[in-house]
DNA sequence: CTCCAGGGATGAT
DNA sequence: ATCATCCATGGA
């Protein structure tokens, strides 16, 4: 397999696959296999350079032309984010310092609009691990297999191939409840009620207001969509593990905190590019060693003061 | 077994 | 405007 050599200091692409905002890469090898839109992708990393296959979206047709491998990738992984402002552009506080340091080459990856819109509101009350299995159903069922190496990647099924399915076909994928939502969207993406791509020219406000009118988008799975699919970096998702986090923090010793308070304190605090800071302490709050112990309400974690076990 | 998860929609205060 | 409840499913 004749691998592309791409330059991609600050980069961690396992932490960033690992990071809750795609659910379809799987380890393979020394690297992961996956789609990036209809193209299936091998890549791995060593160091400061990927090495990737990128293939034909299918066996009948060849990249577009322009869009060569280095250029998807870069693309897809926003290898030209400027990291090092980005971070510096954080609020310097203790738990955000943390963060920072704990997600060194974390970067928010451009998403398909559709696939990203449609995988998040599968992630309604879901684990990580369980979006991942909903993820992979859905395209095993609907999408399309592309070999990749000796391996197998599955395309994310388009708008008008999940409309054209029962709510039961959906719930067989585990979707429970979210089979109507995801259909009923499915339904109004397919006919071109909601153009996903000329929705990208819309200020963040009338963006999230269009999100949200969409059938099992709320704030939270809008911002994602803002966040992940459209570039809106200031999109701030506020999902169970940042409300946690935003509370014990930033509102220690308060009773009650209304969810309006906490999404004003988050845009204006977070700055310019806070839908990155948000990503950084959402797989913070999800990987550092001992953040998953459960902290009593009204007793705030007092970072770095606390001597280490062990 | 229980508890909880990258929530949203609906109806009652 | 805030609050309560229900919605399916499976990992931990």
């Amino acid at each position: 397999m004749k691998l592309v050599e791409i330059s991609a200091p600050d980069f961690d692409l396992a932490m960033t696959l690992d990071s809750g905002q795609v659910f379809h890469w799987e380890k393979a090898g020394n690297g992961f296999v996956g789609t990036i839109g209809d193209c299936p992708v091998y890549i791995e990393q060593g160091g400061n350079a990927l090495r990737a296959k990128v293939a034909s979206a299918s066996s009948r047709s060849r990249l577009h032309p322009g869009q060569d491998a280095h250029a998807t990738i870069t693309s897809y992984f926003a290898l030209d984010h400027p990291l090092t402002d980005i971070c510096a552009s954080f609020p310097n506080d203790p738990i955000m310092n943390e963060a920072r340091d704990f997600c060194r080459g974390l970067r928010i990856i451009r998403q398909p609009k559709w696939e990203c819109l449609a995988t998040f509101i599968c992630s309604s009350m879901k684990q990580v691990a369980h979006i991942r299995q909903i993820s992979l159903a859905l395209r095993r069922r609907f999408g399309e297999r592309r070999q990749i190496g000796n391996r197998f990647a599955y395309t994310f099924p388009p708008a008008r191939r999940i409309a054209r399915a029962s709510e039961n076909d959906l719930r067989e994928c585990a979707l429970g409840y979210r089979a109507r939502n995801l259909l009923m969207t499915a339904r109004l993406v397919s006919s071109g009620k909601a153009d996903l791509k000329a929705w990208s020219a819309l200020p963040d406000a009338d963006l999230r207001e269009k999100l949200c009118a969409l059938p099992g988008v709320g704030m939270k799975v809008a911002n994602c969509v803002m966040l992940f699919a459209y570039e809106r970096r200031r999109a701030f998702p506020i999902d169970v593990w940042i409300e946690r986090v935003l509370k014990q923090q930033y509102f220690p010793r308060r009773k009650k905190v209304t969810e309006l308070r906490l999404r004003e304190f988050a845009e204006t605090y977070f700055g310019e590019h806070g839908g990155y800071a948000q990503q950084y302490l959402f797989h913070h709050a999800r990987r550092a060693r001992g953040s998953h112990q459960v902290v009593p309400a009204g007793t705030p974690r007092l970072a770095k003061l606390s001597a280490p076990v062990g």
